[in-house]
Order: C-alpha cells, then sequence, then structure tokens
RNA sequence: GCGGGCUUAGCUCAGUUGGUAGAGCACUCGAUUUACACUCGAAUGGUCGGGGGUUCAAGUCCCUCAGCCCGCACCA
C-alpha cells in the first residue's frame, strides 16, 4: 500500500467509512437499516417511514398523491416461501419508487386465516399426533387452529421484515379482524337483499375425506381410464362408467330429436328388471341427452351428477341418494350397501353380467375425473343445501369494467382470459364444512330462513332459530379485501386510498382471488377495487420444475438471504422476472447478486477514497465542471429516464438488468479505469482541473445509482448513502431523480 | 369443445411503437499486488421452430403448418 493510500484509509478510518475497507457484510447492515426505516422520525405516527403520514414534507410537497398497493395477505400456516420472496421483491420495488416519486404510498400488509387451506395443514398435524379433528370438540379445534395461527402469523411477520418489506405494519390487517369480520357479513347481507345470494339443494362437489363441499375452483380434473359398460335396461341399451350409481335409476333420457327412440314417447313406462330386483322405469325426453354418446340412451342420477340433477329439476323427477357422506354405498344398495365405489363398480357390472344384462364393455374409454385438489380424493356430486351466489350480474358488471380498461393486466393476455372465464362463470358455493373460518350469519326455523349476526326474536312460539353451522369459503372474505382493509365504507383511509393502483400477486390465483375482488369491488363500493394488475409467473427450480417437497427441491428464499444478503435475493427473483412467467431461483444466481452488491460497495470505497478529503474540506464543486464530465453526467441523465419510464410501465427486468450493467460494466469497468489515470496525473492537487471536476462527477454518479438502485438493493444502497455526509436526508425517503 | 401461451447462443431467458441479433451462467485464452479474486480484458457461439405474405426494412405485423405447455367446461 502506497503512503498517499494509507493516509486515506487512515482518514476514512476516522471518519467512519472503515468498514469500506472490508467486504460488505449485509447480516451486519439489514437488521440495523430495517430499524431505523421503521422508526422514521421523532415525533411522528407508528410505522415510520413506511407509514405514508409520516413522510417529510420536502418529499411529498412536489407530488403527494396517494399510492395503494394491498399486499396479497400469506397464509398463516407456515413459512415464507419463493412466491413471497417474489412479491416482497415487486410490491416492495413499487412502493419504494413511487414513495421516493412524492407519493403518499401505502403498501398494507395483512394475513390470511386461509380457512380450507390452514385446516388441512393443521389436520396434518393432528394425524401425527395420532388424533382427527372428527369427534374433537368444534369450539377446541377452533382455539387450537387459532393458536397455530397466529403463531404462524407472527413468525411469517418476521421473515417479512427480514425480506425488507416496507409495509405500514401500523396498518396490518388480519382476516378475521372483528372490524373485517363486520364488512365480509355487510356484503353478505347485502347480496341477500338484492336477491343475489340464495340458499339451496344443489349439486355440489362433496370431498367425504375432509367432509365438506368445495367450489369448483378447488377441485382438479384429470383423464383416467375406465371401463364404460352397456346394461340392457328394458328394450334400450344405457351406457355408463359409474354402476355404482344406478340401483335407484327409474328414468330413462334420450334427445327429443333422436329418430332412433322415435317410437317412444315422453312420460312412456316399462318394466325392467334391474340390479336388485324389477322396476318400473319412465322415458323422459330431455334435449341434454347426447345422441352421438354411448347408444344415446342414458339412465339418470339426480342425487350424484350435476347434469341429472338439472335434467330432474326441469322435469321435476325423483332424486334419491345412493352414496352417503362418507363415500359408502347406502341400504339401497342392498348387499352391496357399505362398500365403496371403487370396490363395488366391478362387483355389480359383474352381478348384472350373471344377470344377461351386460352388454359388452369398452374398457379403452377415457374421462375426467374430479379430485378434491387437497387430498386427491374423488369428488362425489351430492346434493346438499349450501349457500350461492348468482354470478352472472356480478360478472356482468366486471367484464364491462374489464372492456373498458378500468382494469388493465400486464401481461396483456390475462384479460382474455379473465374475461372467458367471467363470462362463462357459474355461482359460487360459499357454504363450507369446517371449523376454521368466518361463521355464516344465517338462522333457520322449519323453512324460515333469516340473515344476520343475531338470530331474529323467538318469543312467537313457532320456536328456537338455529344457526347455520358452516363457514364461508376463505375466498369469499379474501374477495373483499382491497376496500375492507382500508375500513370501508367510511374509514379515512378508504376515503383516501381506495380504489388503489396496483394489486400484485401470482397469476395462478387469477380466478380464485383477482376475478372475484374485481366482482365484490365494484358491487359493493361502485368502483374496482385497483388500476393495474401484475401478475407473476411461479417460482420454479433451476430446470425449470416446479418446487415441491416430495421432490425436496425446495429452496428457502430466507436462507438464501441469510447466506448472500437480501438484497442479492431481492434482485435475483426481479432480474429476468417477466410478468406472466415463470422465473427460475437457484444459488448460483442469487450469487451473481452478492457480488453485484460487493462492486458498488467497493465503487463507493474507491470513491470516497479519491474525494472524501475533499467533500469535507468543501472543495467540490456542485455540477461537472469538464466537457467529458458533463457527457458521463448526459448519459446519466439518459438512463434515469430510460429507468424511470421502464418502472412506469412494470418492466422492471429491463431497469433492473440496465441498473446492473450501468453500475459495473460502465461506472466501474470504464469510467472509475479511466478516473484512476486522471487521479494518478493530477496526484493531490486540488486545482487540476480534471481531477476537481471529477471528484465530484463521481459523487453525483454514485447517489443518481444508488437511488434508482434503492428500490431493488434497498439496504447497500441506503448503507452507501448514510455515508456520504452530503445527503441529509435517508435514500429512502430521497426524491426520485 | 372454448380459451391462452411457448419455440431466439451449450443452458436460463431478454428483445417496449417493425430500423445493423442481446444479457447472465457455462466454456476457451490471457492479465493483474489491486477500489473489488465477490477482479479485469478478449475470443467462441444464433439460417430467431418450418413455409408463405405485407413492407424500403420482420425475431417483432398477418396467414399457415409442426412440436411443447397451461387454463376452463363437458363427458351416461
Amino acid at each position: 500500500m502506497s503512503a498517499e493510500s494509507a493516509d486515506r484509509n487512515s482518514s476514512a478510518r476516522a471518519e467512519g467509512l472503515e468498514k469500506f475497507t472490508k467486504p460488505y457484510d449485509p447480516v451486519e447492515t439489514e437488521q440495523r437499516m430495517y430499524a431505523g426505516w421503521q422508526e422514521g422520525e421523532a415525533g411522528k405516527k407508528r410505522g415510520g417511514y413506511f407509514n405514508p403520514d409520516n413522510l417529510p414534507e420536502e418529499l411529498t410537497a412536489q407530488n403527494g398523491k396517494p399510492f395503494t398497493i394491498i399486499m396479497p395477505p400469506p397464509n398463516a400456516n407456515g413459512s415464507l416461501h419463493a412466491g413471497h420472496a417474489v412479491f416482497v421483491a415487486i410490491q416492495d420495488l413499487i412502493t419504494r419508487f413511487r414513495r421516493m416519486q412524492g407519493y403518499r404510498a401505502l403498501w398494507l400488509p395483512g394475513a390470511d386465516h386461509a380457512g380450507f387451506e390452514t385446516q388441512v395443514v393443521y389436520e396434518r398435524q393432528l394425524e401425527k399426533e395420532g388424533r382427527s379433528r372428527f369427534g374433537m370438540d368444534p369450539d377446541q379445534l377452533r382455539d387450537e387452529i387459532m393458536a397455530f395461527t397466529l403463531h404462524n402469523k407472527s413468525f411469517m411477520e418476521g421473515q417479512l421484515r427480514e425480506l425488507g418489506a416496507s409495509c405500514d405494519w401500523s396498518r396490518e390487517k388480519f382476516t378475521l379482524d372483528p372490524e373485517i369480520r363486520k364488512i365480509v357479513y355487510g356484503t353478505f347481507e347485502q347480496l341477500h337483499k338484492d336477491g343475489l345470494l340464495y340458499r339451496g339443494k344443489r349439486s355440489i362437489n362433496w370431498c367425504w375425506k375432509h367432509q365438506t363441499s368445495l367450489s369448483d375452483l378447488e377441485t382438479e380434473s384429470t383423464e383416467e381410464n375406465s371401463p364404460f359398460y352397456y346394461f340392457n335396461y328394458g328394450p334400450f341399451t344405457i351406457g355408463t362408467v359409474r354402476p355404482e350409481t344406478k340401483f335407484g335409476d327409474k328414468y330413462v333420457v334420450m334427445h327429443p330429436d333422436d329418430k332412433r327412440y322415435a317410437e317412444w314417447k315422453h312420460g312412456d313406462t316399462f318394466e325392467t328388471e334391474w340390479i336388485n330386483g324389477p322396476i318400473t322405469a319412465t322415458v323422459i325426453k330431455d334435449e341434454a341427452a347426447n345422441m352421438e354418446m354411448g347408444t344415446g340412451v342414458m339412465t339418470i342420477t339426480p342425487w350424484h351428477s350435476a347434469i341429472d340433477f338439472d335434467i330432474a329439476k326441469r322435469h321435476n323427477l325423483d332424486m334419491e341418494q345412493i352414496i352417503g357422506w362418507d363415500g359408502k354405498l347406502l341400504p339401497i344398495a342392498g348387499e352391496f350397501a357399505g362398500m365403496r365405489i371403487a370396490a363395488a363398480r366391478p362387483l355389480i357390472a359383474k352381478k348384472l353380467e350373471e344377470k344377461g344384462l351386460l352388454v359388452k364393455t369398452d374398457t379403452e374409454y377415457k374421462n375426467a375425473v374430479k379430485r378434491c385438489y387437497k387430498c386427491n380424493t374423488v369428488i362425489e356430486p351430492q346434493i346438499k343445501d349450501q349457500w350461492f351466489v348468482s354470478m352472472k350480474p356480478l360478472a356482468q358488471k366486471a367484464i364491462e369494467a374489464i372492456e373498458r380498461d378500468e382494469v388493465v393486466f400486464y401481461p396483456e393476455h390475462y384479460k382474455k382470459i379473465v374475461l372467458h372465464w367471467l363470462t362463462n362463470i357459474e355461482d359460487w358455493n360459499i357454504s363450507r364444512q369446517i371449523v376454521w373460518g368466518i361463521p355464516i350469519p344465517a338462522w333457520y326455523r322449519g323453512d324460515e330462513i333469516a340473515v344476520g349476526e343475531e338470530p331474529p326474536a323467538a318469543d312467537d312460539g313457532k320456536g328456537e332459530w338455529i344457526k347455520d353451522p358452516d363457514t364461508f369459503d376463505t375466498w369469499f372474505s379474501s374477495g373483499q379485501w382491497p376496500y375492507a382493509t382500508l375500513g370501508y365504507p367510511a374509514g379515512e383511509d378508504f376515503k383516501n386510498f381506495y380504489p388503489t393502483q396496483v394489486m400484485e400477486t401470482a397469476g395462478e390465483i387469477i380466478f380464485f382471488w383477482v376475478a372475484r375482488m374485481i366482482m365484490l369491488g365494484i358491487y359493493r363500493t361502485g368502483q374496482v377495487p385497483f388500476k393495474d394488475v401484475y401478475l407473476h409467473g411461479l417460482v420454479v427450480a433451476k430446470d425449470g420444475s416446479k418446487m415441491s417437497k416430495s421432490k425436496g427441491n425446495v429452496i428457502s428464499p430466507i436462507e438464501l438471504a441469510e447466506k448472500y444478503g437480501t438484497d442479492a435475493l431481492r434482485m435475483g427473483l426481479i432480474i429476468g422476472n417477466t410478468p406472466g412467467t415463470s422465473t427460475a431461483l437457484y444459488e448460483d444466481k442469487i450469487k451473481a447478486y452478492k457480488h453485484f452488491a460487493n462492486k458498488l460497495w467497493n465503487i463507493a470505497r474507491f470513491i470516497f477514497d479519491n474525494s472524501h478529503e475533499q467533500q469535507q474540506a468543501g472543495t467540490l464543486p456542485p455540477a461537472p465542471e469538464t466537457d467529458a464530465d458533463r457527457a458521463l453526467w448526459d448519459e446519466m441523465t439518459a438512463l434515469t429516464a430510460d429507468v424511470t419510464k421502464d418502472l412506469e410501465e412494470y418492466r422492471f427486468y429491463m431497469a433492473g438488468e440496465k441498473l446492473y450493467q450501468y453500475g459495473w460494466h460502465r461506472l466501474a469497468d470504464e469510467i472509475i479505469e479511466e478516473s484512476k489515470t486522471i487521479f494518478a496525473a493530477s496526484s493531490t492537487d486540488v486545482s487540476d482541473p480534471a481531477a476537481y471536476s471529477r471528484r465530484a462527477t463521481l459523487r453525483l454518479l454514485l447517489s443518481q445509482l444508488l437511488k434508482m438502485l434503492h428500490p431493488f438493493m434497498p439496504f447497500v444502497t441506503e448503507e452507501i448513502w448514510c455515508a456520504m455526509p452530503e445527503h441529509t436526508a435517508k435514500l429512502i425517503v430521497t426524491p426520485w431523480p
């Protein structure tokens, strides 16, 4: 080390810059930084700089408009995964960018009790302990899950802090908060008043293992090979893959235009031998019968098929339950009673064959089988009294708003996907037979139904009201999240921050959540809940495969952050991540951005070593003074315009890459290298015009780069920024250039 | 059946309104007691899935074919 640089280092040490002589240490820096931001300035409200009410006047003076992102509330039933890390990286980037632009930026955090999801997780835990929710006292179960959820919630919030999330903790909401429940109940009551909510016997998706109904979105269809049997049924041949449902069949359905059966009239009856003896069957003509399918003739089982249910409704036919809630055949099945479907099916077919009723079996037949998305159990359609929301009118309003671009999707093509789904929407079953959720505020007495948190008075002598035992589909409450968290309808935040600007979430939950928020938001508030929807893709392993525990390829974002720094993790999740497409996450990538953080650190060290004394002595010009340096500044100005535009138009990956390129390959590799020659030639002579101008220019370029990189890499940029005496305010509240 | 997407360097992917093909990683060669080995320089590597069209100009727009992937609905 030369005597000269030894001098510089000693002066740096004197100024508290000695940490720059060592590599950047994220672990040491991050906690201290986050606490500093969260404290903000003395005498302000809770939440520090994350609370938009606390932003310095100098920052908001030019703009001051609200800018809101509602955080997708993570399910409070585990730790944060890579998908959460992506949303933190993107949403915090947007929030910090807008805050620096002078918006009163609010990023509102929350947590989701996640009804069925959480109950399933907890049931697995019970199973490990050799317990089961069935037979448990519901209150006891609810208390246990509550304790479990609250524990996870606070754990998860700690992890969000580790990831640098600059969300306003003073406004945090939980889906089970009393004020949230009140709004959810209000919506239920309003839908009821408006005739958009009905309770009725309808065909529902029943999972016997979980003992609950599920929405269509909570089931998954897989194509499976199932034998297709042809049976003689009186004068007809019928086809079926489900002989186990056929015990009570007494209707035979064909298309009215099917010429093969023209001699049969609607309502004709005939006697026939069937599984457990002779029956009388009735001919039904209905257009739902497909003439191309099988023989064009089918028998129907309204209790266990949505299509058959509709036919039965149209013709007012009898409906009978064949399969119990436990997934086993009922006494109507005779000797097969108590058996499970899979076991009974071939035996029933065999019995029919022995009776000479089997015509043939098509073993190549493939059909779609619906399964529970959690436990893969085959869904049994059942008829049950449930609450349904009439979706068509709600969807219509949403379609109109989306077509008018009141909500804009990134990537664009999601507009078509959403419109297609909304156009073909079915009514939504919001009743769930699980304890973990918001209880449905409804009461019954005979055929009477009352809606409200409290039962109607029962002093008329007609008996007591009975509470609906079910809970809401968790998406019914989270679908109201934007206006519920802001205190609809009278809250100050609702007036100030609704409608919000951006909804950033996973493309996977576009129907579950985003589409429903748009519908319910318009319904309840008359306005769309957000202007822009940015959808990120799935985070996958390096080889493009889905991360899963069973494959053992799950990468914990928290571990990566602890190993390489949160900034590195975040940069790695932003660069190369385009909306709607999946992003690969792997260690080498994050490591590369740790190197970048260190590169910035060393850029700072070089600049400090060469200009700190002059800065302290006040012998630096306020702006570049040579043509060469003015050109460098113009180049930076152009980059700034470019990056700003990219960020405003949601091209985060591109803005990040440009800043990375500039920082490493322009500023470090070229500008600093060139500066070495300038400084070497000038020695310590402060009157040398080239060196005089360059020292100041380097500090200006670094400051500008730090500002633009802050939303991407908040910690290292703030740490360097605060080491520069010319900066009085923290970087987090410094105006965007 | 309805709808959406992908196909660009060995790998992962960018490429914004059409204007001379880009990055990271990997690989090869070389440099360097230094702001930084968490470094620097250089080289190699692509008929942008096939074919056709529009245009002065197409990875980009249109048509068509092929392969792969995904969503929704239905399936007696």
